[in-house]
DNA sequence: TCCGGTTCTTAACAAATGTGAACGGATTTG
DNA sequence: CAAATCCGTTCACATTTGTTAAGAACCGGA
């Protein structure tokens, strides 16, 4: 595909966003950062397929260079997002990779996106020669655990109107790349009750 | 108080829980048991008040001996409850305690509370005595963790008569230990709903 | 013990959300 | 290209939940 060759030609610039966020969480040294991406492996995944599958062990970290993850779990038959990774963002199934069970939330591409991801064993390798490193898996669960939190709130506090609102404004590079349908169920309504509120302004 | 000597008379009772929720983590030795008991220190938390006040950081993990806990956010003046934990349980503000950052995240008692702590600088030392205790720690995030995504989704998926008999199904014993408008807080739901729900059956 | 506040319940009504069905446009498939 | 499927919208109507207000039950402090 041609988009495929033009993004490839776009690494540089893919390199220096990684590059940005590991220095917001710490002051990185350039040997550090080597160390780190020497060991990452570029990833592609169609849309539409997973990085992480209902009852598969997660065993990767990744870092989303272009394109759009979900987090969900199933729930009669229904799947029910609970986080959305998109580039510049690292993504994991923190329970699942910190302890070795299956997961029960599942990560799917939203649309066709590339990835550099790190096996467990390799971040251990990178605890061992820089303890700095902790850091980086601490920042990742932080942010996912806030992101929940956060969001849990939201669902005991607001009504659904106060729910989109929120959203398109605290994201609005989302609401137009995920489909209504997945939108209503991270929000907790129905997808006919999200369109009822967009006709309404 | 009466009852407080004789909560004091507990004691072996109370290690027996606390040296048996550890060995359901791992099998940890005796003298690594040892090891935590001695950095252990009893606290007692009156009712109503906070192991963690908002805005605090939060410098301690604790085990609680006889009572119960709330862990609940603010918005818009009202107390959000995300978790609660009881006697049995490690608790903590992970997100503040990892990060060392100020807790948007308070913890307070609901009921006269026995709890023995120990502080952050301590658990660094045990990390180092035996790494063993890292599982330890990843335990309690992954408990945390695991409840607050579960709850998201029953948030998202349940309405407020699914969710409140799903919470007596799963926590009958703390049913009668809640206040109920903070259990319909919990749930998402004003006070008077809840009744309304109780009422039905 | 009594008082004053808090919590819980109840009710009638208003507002929000769900349900089922139909339609049309977009996308995919053959 | 045509057919089939998926997705978003709209509507009418059912159901759930919020709101407001009042009183009863409960609890803690003086």
């Amino acid at each position: 595909m041609i988009k495929n060759y033009i993004e490839s030609l776009l690494s540089p610039i893919m390199n220096e966003r990684l590059i940005q966020q590991l220095q917001k969480i710490d002051n990185f040294s350039d040997e550090e950062i080597d160390m780190l991406q020497s060991k990452l492996i570029d990833k592609f995944i169609r849309k539409g397929d997973h990085f992480l599958q209902l009852g598969q062990v997660s065993r990767h970290v990744a870092f989303i260079d272009t394109g759009l993850m979900m987090h969900y779990s199933l729930h009669d038959g229904v799947e029910i997002p609970c986080n959305f990774s998109l580039e510049g963002d690292w993504m994991g199934s923190l329970k699942s990779f910190t302890t070795g069970s299956p997961t029960d939330v599942a990560i799917k591409a939203l649309e066709d996106t590339r990835i550099r991801e790190i096996s467990g064993d390799h971040l251990q390798q990178l605890f061992l020669l820089s303890p700095r490193w902790l850091l980086f898996k601490n920042h990742l669960v932080q942010l996912v655990f806030f992101n929940i939190t956060q969001h849990n709130a939201d669902l005991a506090m607001l009504d659904a109107k106060a729910r989109y609102y929120k959203f398109m404004r605290e994201k609005p590079e989302l609401i137009n790349r995920i489909p209504q349908y997945y939108i209503a169920a991270y929000l907790g309504i129905k997808p006919q009750s999200l369109s009822r509120i967009r006709k309404e302004r």
